[in-house]
DNA sequence: ATCTAATCGAGACGGTACGTCCCGTCTTCTT
DNA sequence: AAGAAGACGGGACGTACCGTCTCGATTAGAT
């Protein structure tokens, strides 16, 4: 007689997902095993793969599963304010402990895994990049973008600074640090009078070209 | 005394390398064993683990390695047209076949591995930054960069967009996207009258130095 | 229920004890690794470690699987001519190929490993000790042997002469050199009007069954 | 620069032997590695592979360069007494520690390397058994030893009992287990008037009863 | 309410690779 | 010339997990 009885379905599919991100928690993705999962799930090793084809996918649903602070934008009318807070909350969940060692594993896995790979970014980065094109879009028809901006380089260009800290050079991912790449990005690199963005304050009437 | 091991250790070292290189490129990083190297390169596994400590420092130490075409800035006098040439140039080394795959197996190793982390930083990131950013002063000081970019953000602003590409969309990275990317940079996403760049177009004279 | 772990589990049992003794036999108990005989076996290294703890128990259980003609004491009423019967048995049963060098090896092992030690006499030297003593305890009773002499020592005194020959000296064990020793052994060393023993001729009418 | 500068020849053998013995006693036979020893004597593996062709002659000419007690017969006249005495102090010596289980180990290393056996035979176990034999012929040619009995099972029959407690029953060697076999021996399993041996005295007279 | 089919926990299984130990040979440098 | 040091190819160790596979026990829905 095992302690509980065996419950079935969706029951099992979310003390697996809870177990898996517990466990990748404690021991590192790298050392975190199916075995060791099922174990401590109290499931047998079937279970866990009839529902999931790899440990990448597994780690990919549990992240997901996690439904935490919903990365939606807000629209104050200050695009580059409403930027910061989104991106702000994204960091927060993303880059810091618990889940940043598991999010960047998840990223190393989809380098050697195009299935992992695929469906990250169908489920994870395409949305939230569709997020941000629209609200970017309405940000330019009120003026606040510059209206030769590519928008389809858009989430390359705000969060590829990001990924790099997170992934590349690996040093804190600071709120600072957000704020001085967006003050940068939209100040441009090139050379010009300098005419300081008001970004980095609260929204300021925006859209006062001469 | 010769600074070497001793020969035959350098030829070891040299051979294991190569063959490393040889047969991830044809199964892949994840499927890479080091059993699977010491029996092709002819090697004991102990000879290996005697030099590298992990599969991920043996990847490393076998691309950089390579001393593939030096990634070294040139200097035409035109800032924009000079990073061009040089992005074009590590996009062509480490985003397309035969190495972008393992390039990425790396960084992607980086995430579960602390010393592959740092050691790519060291050995890699951070020298290529530091030629950046001298090549970027030495623009500034010509007045083809904006004298208020902060060049401590520089590498971040640049290769994020790249990265993000190659690791996380997973898109073909190509000279025209490079350009693209470039071109918004120095632009700036921010509101202004539009004065085109005249950056892909050939140097102009901007700015004559006094 | 049918008592065994599964029908495969006893299969498997079976059939590495069988590859054991094959492999064994071939190469020796020295050469014999346990990665040979799971590969020669179809077995998986696990598999065998499941059951045993190391080569020697291997050995050990693959050589009492044998079993061989059951090394039973007949009772002929004559004591010498049982045992001579008994111990030849015994001896073109271990002293001999293809068993001897595995038996030898097994008691070799048992010098480094008390399990293997413990289980050898467990399971083999004691219960032959035991029927050895039963039937000279009757062969006592009727008189076939001194009174004074120590049914303790009778392992030792009958058994120690061949172990010494197989295990020291590595001589050819022959039957007529087990018939100078139970004929030396019965007689006794001391001096005494010598009687010649009967012994080493077909049982003579020595104390009639009542 | 060493401690100790390179010493040669016998000084080296001398060293190795008792490195072997020291370390021997301390992680057991089993465990002992050509690669320890030689960590530990501060010698190179070259310098033991150049005077020894395996673990167990090492371990052989370790163990007989101890020049222990010398195991040779006294001869006071009485034959079971003097067979006592020596084999008390062979069984002290081989049967005890420091060195019963080295010399137990190298009697299983016998039992799969030929050279082992024969080397043993030949520096030990023969000179041994010659003593006994002299010893016995005289005792023979004062009468106190049975007429009838084959000097050339003396070994086998005196020694075989003890060797079976050691390496079979590997139960404890006493003194007083001595006695009893060799009361037993010279008595003889065979029924007969029980003329209680004196052996366990001082030497008697022997010569039989009439 | 019973039966049947799906699902589960448990864990054996063949397999691959791990990282380690030690083998016996070899080369190099030191004394 | 002899030795210390230790690199080297090789073989095996015992372990960890992989993904697949029985095997009964449990459970839910169809009868």
């Amino acid at each position: 007689m095992t302690g509980t009885p065996h419950r079935r379905g969706a029951d099992r599919t979310e003390s697996i997902m809870r177990t898996t991100l517990e466990l990748g928690q404690e021991i590192g993705y790298a050392r975190l095993s199916i075995e060791a999962v099922a174990a401590r799930a109290g499931a047998s090793k079937q279970t866990i793969y009839r529902r999931w084809s790899s440990k990448g996918a597994l780690l990919l649903d549990s992240l997901l599963s996690m439904n935490g602070p919903r990365l939606d934008y807000p629209d104050t009318g200050d695009i580059v304010a409403d930027l910061r807070t989104q991106i702000h909350a994204a960091v927060d969940l993303l880059a810091r402990p618990p889940f940043a060692p598991l999010f960047k594993a998840l990223i190393g896995e989809a380098q050697h895994d195009p299935q992992v790979a695929a469906a990250l970014n169908e489920r994870f980065i395409t949305p939230q990049a569709d997020k941000t094109v629209t609200r970017l879009k309405t940000a330019r028809d009120q003026g606040q973008l510059s209206p030769a901006f590519d928008l389809d380089l858009a989430m390359a260009i705000l969060s590829g600074p990001l990924y790099f800290q997170l992934l590349i050079t690996q040093e804190q991912l600071t709120h600072e640090y957000v704020d001085r790449i967006l003050d940068a990005l939209f100040a441009g690199m090139g050379p010009r009078p300098h005419t300081p963005t008001s970004h980095a304050r609260p929204p300021s009437p925006s859209v006062p070209p001469a």
